[in-house]
RNA sequence: GGCGGCAUAGCCAAGUGGUAAGGCAGCGGUCUGCAAAACCGUUAUACUCCGGUUCAAAUCCGGAUGCCGCCUCCA
């Protein structure tokens, strides 16, 4: 089995044949450190998070490369704005970054270099397309002259003539073709600026991408990766500076995710519907929010709203209940746990070891699928509603054949939701994390929940069911939902 | 104006030629003092519409309608 992806060069899936055996150089575009992240950040953070996970999950050691824009114009601005340097913001905004990604369990990459520290191998590579003759230098500014190489287009599907004819491009009398990009700016007053054979000034944005990768992954290498608005003009002008540069194909996959949409609306300062990741992180749990966008394929749209959230809220209530209740009954039966022996098993706890046994394969053919997460989540659900079956005939599940295979599956789910950053709580912990922030969110006091709980539980001990169930009635109107149990109650926010 | 995408039950969402995964919500039941959770059953004669290809289409082709994205900074 093998995986595909779906490749933008030529719109099709196609297989992943590493450039180097057992090895894959990603390289995926990072963010322009200028404000805070938001959750689209968070999406295309994710999705390749989760390919990364994925390719070491089938034994790749993966390159993941990926890179901070801390030069850019509006990073200029907020510097000016605020009278600080370009470094106080980028620093600033990169710390912000690195906790939000932490935050929404996102491992770091191999490498994640900052453009301003690759401005030598900018110039360089600009030189190099001068020679080539691919680009030309006007007034201390230096551009790509697109007509010239031959592909341009071909990442976006795109012809220069059409590009060219319903335009808005701004008249720029320096460029020879409209569509020419900055390689180099001429830096204005109270701009940074670096020295150059061209004068002081400062890249371009598209030249960092290119530097970067090929330092750190080659000239050619496996899978680019973003968001699927860096398609047009970002990526296609990486592959016009790369490949011009080195006669070489730049990637062997190209890689885009979907957008995140905000209550059907496309999320945009404009609209103020613009959410960070500290705001969705302080509402809903790290888990949560990975599986409602993996609930949903990379490449389509994604709808977030307080109800698409809240309902993967339940999903992953769902899985951690399963969860629970298999660590509950193995740590109470006690002993260890063994492999479980085939041979030895039958009736339902055979058929339960066959469907776990089973999962990781079923794992495997969905996510070489074009990463098909929800796919592989509904398998996962299905697992959990057959544990849970199997768990509710205590005596099959409290056998030593029925512990071994609960056991089995309490791994393999954990191993299998590594890959999807999922299931890695202990579920006390994850329903006690849950509480504090819906009561937190509701403005509920746990204190005043408790007593009137306890007092609950004196009328029910007493049997006096009228004043219990006129408890239970009030803290419903509250959103407190009761669970009473053998050895008292538990409760949770609905 | 150019390029591209999407349209599946109340909602979300897989499915890419052989007869509709999964989740949420709902309904009936088991369990429970009552509940909750869990489980069992149930919920699309059917995949926007109209044609076509095929023994067979949600899946392929043509057309229509509707939404959306990109072409300008953007994950």
């Amino acid at each position: 089995m093998t995986l595909k992806l779906y490749n933008t060069l030529r719109n099709r899936k196609e297989v992943l044949v590493p450039l180097q055996e057992g090895r894959v150089g990603l390289y995926v575009c990072g963010i322009t450190v200028y404000d805070i992240c938001h959750v689209g950040h968070a999406r295309s953070a994710v999705v390749f998070d989760v390919l990364r996970r994925y390719l070491e999950y089938r034994g790749y050691e993966v390159i993941y490369v990926k890179n901070y824009t801390d030069v850019d114009d509006k990073i200029i601005a907020r510097a000016n704005a605020e009278g600080v340097s370009i470094y106080d913001i980028s620093n600033r905004y990169i710390a912000a970054h690195d906790e939000d990604m932490s935050g929404l369990g996102v491992l770091r990459p191999t490498v994640t270099p900052r453009a301003t520290e690759h401005i030598d191998g900018m110039i360089r590579l600009i030189e190099k397309l001068v020679e080539r003759g691919l680009a030309y230098a006007v007034n201390g500014n230096v551009y790509y002259a697109v007509e010239r190489f031959p592909g341009y287009g071909k990442l976006s599907g795109r012809q220069l003539e059409d590009m060219m004819a319903g335009a808005r491009i701004d008249v720029d009398e320096q460029k020879n073709n409209p569509m020419d990009f900055a390689l180099w700016k001429a830096s204005k007053p109270n701009e940074p600026a670096w020295d150059s054979p061209w004068g002081p000034g400062r890249p371009g944005w598209h030249i960092e991408c290119s530097v970067m990768s090929q330092k750190y992954l080659g000239d050619s290498f496996d899978i680019h990766g973003g968001g699927e608005d860096l398609v047009f003009p970002h990526h296609e002008n990486e592959i016009a500076q790369s490949e011009g540069a080195t006669g070489k194909p730049l990637a062997n996959l190209w890689v885009h995710n979907g957008f995140v949409k905000i209550n059907s609306e496309k999320m945009s300062k404009s609209l103020g519907n613009v959410f960070s990741i500290q705001e969705m992180l302080s509402r809903y749990s790290a888990e949560a929010i990975r599986l409602f966008m993996l609930q949903s394929h990379y490449r389509s749209a994604v709808d977030f709203s307080e109800e698409s959230l809240s309902e993967a809220r339940q999903g992953m209530d769902r899985f951690y209940t399963a969860l629970k209740a298999i660590s509950d009954l193995l740590a109470a039966s006690g002993g260890d746990s063994a492999p479980p022996s085939p041979e030895s098993l039958s009736g339902k706890t055979a058929e339960l070891f066959t469907l776990i046994q089973s999962l990781p394969d079923r794992f495997v053919e969905a996510m070489d699928d074009d990463l098909n997460t929800a796919r592989a989540i509904g398998y996962l659900f299905d697992a959990a509603r057959q544990l849970n079956a199997f768990l509710s005939d205590a005596k099959a599940a409290r056998s030593d054949a029925g512990r071994n295979v609960l056991a089995l599956a309490e791994k393999t789910i954990k191993e299998i939701g590594y890959v999807l950053g999922l299931f890695q709580e202990d579920p006390d912990l994850y329903f006690q994390r849950d509480r504090e922030r819906e009561t937190r969110k509701r403005g509920i006091e746990p204190a005043e929940i408790e007593q009137l709980i306890a007092e609950r539980w004196a009328a029910r001990t007493e049997k006096n069911w009228q004043r219990a169930d006129e408890i239970r009635k009030i803290l419903t109107e509250k959103g407190i939902v009761l669970k009473d149990t053998p050895t008292g109650t538990t409760w949770k926010v609905a």
